[in-house]
DNA sequence: CGGTATCCCCCGAGATACTG
DNA sequence: CAGTATCTCGGGGGATACCG
């Protein structure tokens, strides 16, 4: 590496401006981190989903949450919102190609945790044992 | 699909027990999804780092939120953490295999995420312009 | 059925100060 | 240098009630 950077972060941080927090993908990963999204999308890439469905799938989501978590992913163009003009209103929820893309990613990540979820169960255990009160979760 | 489910979440929730939070992977992902584990990641695997220089890498993070990220990311068995008994003292930082397994994954997720940030910051402006005043972000 | 609107609480995370 | 220890604040997110 020549610069004074560390190097390694530039996809991360392309601008490098410290005092500009828009650059990096902070913004698309957020989307990712947050608790239910990647959840909602793991569910709509076996298919269209109305909104009961949605969260009877989704175990332990509030309505509330669904209803934040499907706009936000509409407003990121990775889900399509379809209402029908019946009464009582049908809203189904569907991904879109940007979305089919993500959910590919998404189910990577999926496959990975499910097989080291019991390894790192075990690690977790183990650390927590060696350092008694340390507060770490 | 044949049962009661919906189909398609079996993989996130193995278990399909309401009552049973602790089943899924949400907690293997909570680790890719809070602040700043993802970017620690991403800087570790360009090679061994020291405590400051994974703090002046990532930008914006604070010592207290590296302290907590890097012990979070030993006890699940990402890293590992070695001391020198210099003085004053050397700490340094390397991804384990599994760490670096992850981390190839994490990567496609920032590749996506970079060619995709500007067609998704384009989608929510126009989102964000049919629905004034909506609160969703 | 598929949402809004409110209230409220918890904790993630920044700022600051101190230490082996 | 590489951490702890406190204090603080904002907002993510649950519970509940109401609506077209």
């Amino acid at each position: 590496m020549s610069a004074g950077h560390t190097g390694g972060t530039d996809l991360l941080d392309p601008c490098g401006s410290p005092t500009h927090p828009d650059c990096g993908i902070r913004d698309v990963l957020d989307r990712v981190g947050d608790t239910w999204s990647v959840l909602v999308i793991a569910e709509l890439s076996a298919g269209t989903r109305r909104f009961g469905e949605l969260q009877r799938a989704v175990v332990g989501v509030s309505q509330r949450m669904l209803t934040l978590t499907v706009r936000r992913l509409e407003r990121d163009g990775l889900v399509t919102r379809t209402v029908y003009p019946t009464v009582p209103a049908t809203v189904t929820y569907e991904l879109t190609q940007r979305g089919r893309e993500l959910s590919s990613l998404v189910r990577l990540l999926a496959d990975w945790s499910a097989s080291n979820r019991a390894a790192i169960t075990r690690s977790r255990a183990e650390w927590d044992a060696g350092n008694p009160g340390s507060g770490v979760r």
